[in-house]
DNA sequence: GTCTATAATTAGATAGAC
DNA sequence: GTCTATCTAATTATAGAC
């Protein structure tokens, strides 16, 4: 409470935030395995120790980094018309939040990665497939949520060169038909 | 040479074999990171410090074990039109050979199997762009090669509950006039 | 040639000094 | 409260016995 000084509880709370965002970026960089406490604390500048600290140990620390990624997705999609996902186009082929990143980098390896993937792609299914028409809804409503996907992996996480300079809208175009096909469309 | 006996050669082919393939199960299973020469060795029946004499050391094993993709995959599309790719879904969705399983598991967290990941996919797209029209054949190209990527990633790698039971006629069927529309036909 | 025993490294986690 | 120093465990890799 000394005048100059922040309070030690909100230093303690900003510290936390840097160690987070520092997290959030060497495990969506490397992945869980390859990412280490040591490397964390000193991207975040702070002891290692700390971290461990705060934490309780890297399990915890990386369940916090990439929880936001579920209430965030969770608000992205959002309303009723299959439009909305190729909306979608543009967050997920721009900077897509750290957090997210982090948790597709491990999903095919991490256990806790991969629940957290099913269960996010699982909500984005349950969601398009209310949407959609027919008796397939759902099997189109994973296939939709699973072309994103790999769109995403490729340009996001493997960086193919093939997608590299391209601009989003230009994605989102040639994409478009090939995702109004398997919303049940006949059209354009 | 005795009789009733293999040739040492001969035995140490087969040994070697039966390290391959459970290297492949392991790498396939749990990724790079997380396979142990240990696990290996125990699956194959082998002692572990065989395996690191044969093969040298684990970066190594894992080269051997994912290198058949390349050959395999380059075998895969083949041909000059669009039906092909929608042939290779019944490769894609149906057993997957362990060898790309492996890569595909360790892509986005083990930097040999991402560059090799972006060289099959590449060569790929290569070979889908030369036989598709327009300008924007390399995107196109690249975006259908992402679309298989992203199905073949939640059915044999998350195994995500909405593809599990699916049969994969199924499945191409609803993907085919999606990938037309990708490769630029307009009608189906 | 095969394997036992161990070296060497690196990680996550902890205890205690200050 | 923060960090130094250390512990413990697991791994790859090696050297040498048989």
């Amino acid at each position: 409470m000394v005048d100059g000084v922040l309070p030690r509880a909100e230093r303690r709370r900003r510290t936390e935030a840097r160690i987070l965002e520092a997290a959030r970026a060497l495990f969506a960089d490397v992945g869980f395995e390859r990412a280490t406490i040591r490397g964390i604390a000193k991207a975040a500048e702070v002891d290692p120790a700390l971290v461990m600290q705060y934490f309780g140990s890297k399990q915890e620390l990386f369940q916090q980094a990439v929880r936001v990624t579920l209430v965030a997705d969770g608000e992205l999609g959002a309303e009723e018309v299959v439009e909305n996902v190729l909306g979608t186009l543009n967050v997920k082929l721009g900077e897509l939040p750290q957090s997210s990143l982090a948790m597709m980098r491990s999903m095919l390896t991490h256990p806790e990665a991969a629940a957290s993937a099913r269960e996010v792609l699982g909500k984005q299914v349950e969601r398009l497939a209310e949407t959609l028409p027919g008796e397939d809804a759902r099997l189109r409503a994973a296939l939709i949520t699973l072309v994103m996907l790999g769109v995403t992996v490729g340009h996001q996480l493997l960086e193919m060169e093939e997608l590299a300079g391209v601009p989003q809208e230009e994605i989102a175009r040639v994409l478009r038909p090939s995702l109004r096909a398997l919303a049940g469309q006949e059209v354009s």
